[in-house]
RNA sequence: GGACAGGUGGCGGAGCGGCUGAACGCGCCGGUCUCGAAAACCGGUUUGCCCUUCGGGGCAACGUGGGUUCGAAUCCCACCCUGUCCGCCA
């Protein structure tokens, strides 16, 4: 969520924000709304104060009047009723009035919370300006010493490429049909090697995270409330990626949601409270399923791990201090965590500079990383994917603006109560990974060597097949 | 799922419908005392919003939402949540 005092001070900010975005929200009528709002709150206050000025005043009065009704005599009693009802109208119209505001004010408010929701934080101004994601920017590659991205697989490797695809049905390591079967498109059954590759992948970035960096393991919620996805701020904008548990329908008192990451129960975990300076910053890891409907992408990436509605994800989220130069401090160093697993794994990657037009409505600045996959892009003349970068990560840095929404606060050094800054990567998202992995680790032969820090949790194999 | 009990400030815990933003205790911060510390004593200690001539002024909040009332933490209704016991269960 923005700061409505900032809104109003540099609307025009926000709008090009919006703009910048691709996004529309209606500026002017919140504008209009929060105007409105205020005039009615101010009218509502005064009324109210003077009530309640009138009421300390004839309060007493009519408890002392009441008292003396019941031990008067019948002739006094019409005198002192009449008094009675002499005070007790006095506050009447106020009331009338302050009732009015109420009625108004409860009319304007549903759109303009709804509004002030959908208004997205701007971008940084050093994020480049672009449409969609064919805007974003390079920043930087990185290949093992054997391998070279610009030159095809066969080059490099001496033989042509399988997909993972057909390497995990080969290896009895994956099982398309029967999870369609059951699920539908965009599932999946891992099966043996395929399995133990997945959990061995996830397990070593987890104790990479965690014991290596430090970042405090978590097991949390992927089942929620409403609040927790707006408070995360995944809602309103991407209620369609959710999937939906209707439980109000059977008679609970409130629907719940299945997350699309740790991240939302990582930042839901200290929503509404005020932390201390020094408990900053909080670093979380959790290790989650991870649940998107992928509404919009239909006919996308039809075929194998890369586009499917559950996955399991490393992910890591820090909370700061509202400090620019510690956040995006923060936000390098998560990156430079996941670029060491990367070069850890021998996979090719490149760092993107996502464009204003790609990132999502609660960032200000996002940084994609990509992991060389040989199953992907265009097919060369014979028929043959030539390769491609694929998207296994994403950081993202957001300032205060969803711990606005989640009402997260520290305690500063003045005492006041400031919104914290957040942050989060993946640190690992598999069944994806494990494509780039695969492909990249075959050998002619169809068998796939295991990467050397996997191997310890595969009970010391160094291949399958 | 069944039966009770209960939701008040950082915590514990009071609270005849008006003088209660809230007693009391603990914790915390500041001070007195002391060479220093402890004890004792004194003072302070919620959050949000609105207005401001920047001195300050005002409103709201006792689980949530509605209602009764001139006036609600206190009365009524609905919902949510928590605890305990029983049943079921990885």
């Amino acid at each position: 969520m923005i700061d409505l005092k900032q809104f109003r001070a540099d609307p025009e900010r926000f709008r090009q924000g919006a703009r910048d975005k691709n996004m529309e929200v209606d500026i002017d009528r919140l504008l209009e709304l929060d105007e409105q709002r205020r005039a009615l709150m101010a009218k509502q206050e005064s009324t109210r104060a003077e009530q309640n000025r009138i009421s300390k005043e004839i309060g007493p009065q009519i408890g002392k009047l009441k008292g003396q009704l019941k031990k008067a005599a019948d002739d006094d009693r019409a005198e002192i009723e009449a008094q009675i009802a002499e005070l007790e109208q006095r506050p009447v119209a106020l009331k009338a009035t302050i009732q009015k505001c109420d009625q108004d004010l409860a009319e304007i408010k549903p759109e303009f919370d709804a509004l002030l929701l959908k208004v997205p934080q701007p971008p940084d101004p050093d994020v480049p300006k672009g449409v969609s994601e064919e805007d974003n920017v390079e920043k930087s590659r990185w290949n093992p010493d054997w391998y070279d991205t610009d030159k095809p697989f066969a080059e490099n490797k001496g033989f042509v490429p399988k997909s993972h695809i057909d390497l995990m049905q080969a290896h009895g390591m994956v099982d398309f049909e029967r999870a369609v079967k059951m699920a539908g498109t965009r599932h999946y059954a891992l099966a043996a090697d395929g399995m133990r590759l997945h959990q061995a992948v996830l397990n070593w970035s987890f104790d990479e995270i965690t014991s290596k960096h430090g970042f405090r393991p978590m097991s949390v919620p992927v089942i929620v409330r409403e609040e927790c996805m707006v408070g995360t701020a995944f809602f309103p904008s991407g209620r369609d990626q959710a999937y939906h548990i209707e439980e109000s329908s059977r008679g609970a008192g409130h629907d719940l949601f299945l997350t699309g990451t740790g991240e939302v129960g990582l930042m839901g975990l200290h929503a509404d409270e005020i932390l201390d300076a020094d408990q900053l910053p909080l670093q979380y890891a959790t290790i989650s399923t991870c649940f998107r409907r992928e509404a919009g992408a239909a006919g996308k990436d039809t075929a194998g791990l890369y586009r499917i509605h559950q996955f399991d994800k490393v992910e890591q989220v820090v909370i700061c201090k509202a400090d620019e130069q510690e956040s995006r401090a923060w936000h390098d160093r998560m990156i430079a965590i996941v670029e060491d697993i990367l070069k850890q794994l021998d996979l090719p990657y490149r760092l993107l500079q996502c464009c204003t037009g790609d990132l999502g409505p609660k960032n200000a600045d996002m940084i994609d990383i990509e992991c060389w996959m040989p199953s992907r892009g265009e097919t060369d003349e014979h028929g043959n994917p030539r390769g491609a970068y694929g998207e296994t990560h994403s950081a993202s840095r957001l300032y205060d603006y969803q711990c606005r929404r989640l009402n997260l606060r520290y305690r500063g050094e003045d005492k006041k109560t400031v919104f914290c800054h957040s942050l989060n990567n993946t640190v690992v998202a598999s069944p994806r990974i494990l494509i780039p992995i695969i492909e990249m680790c075959q050998n002619e032969d169809g068998s796939i060597t295991i990467p050397e820090v996997l191997r310890p949790y595969m009970n010391g194999r160094e291949r399958i097949g």
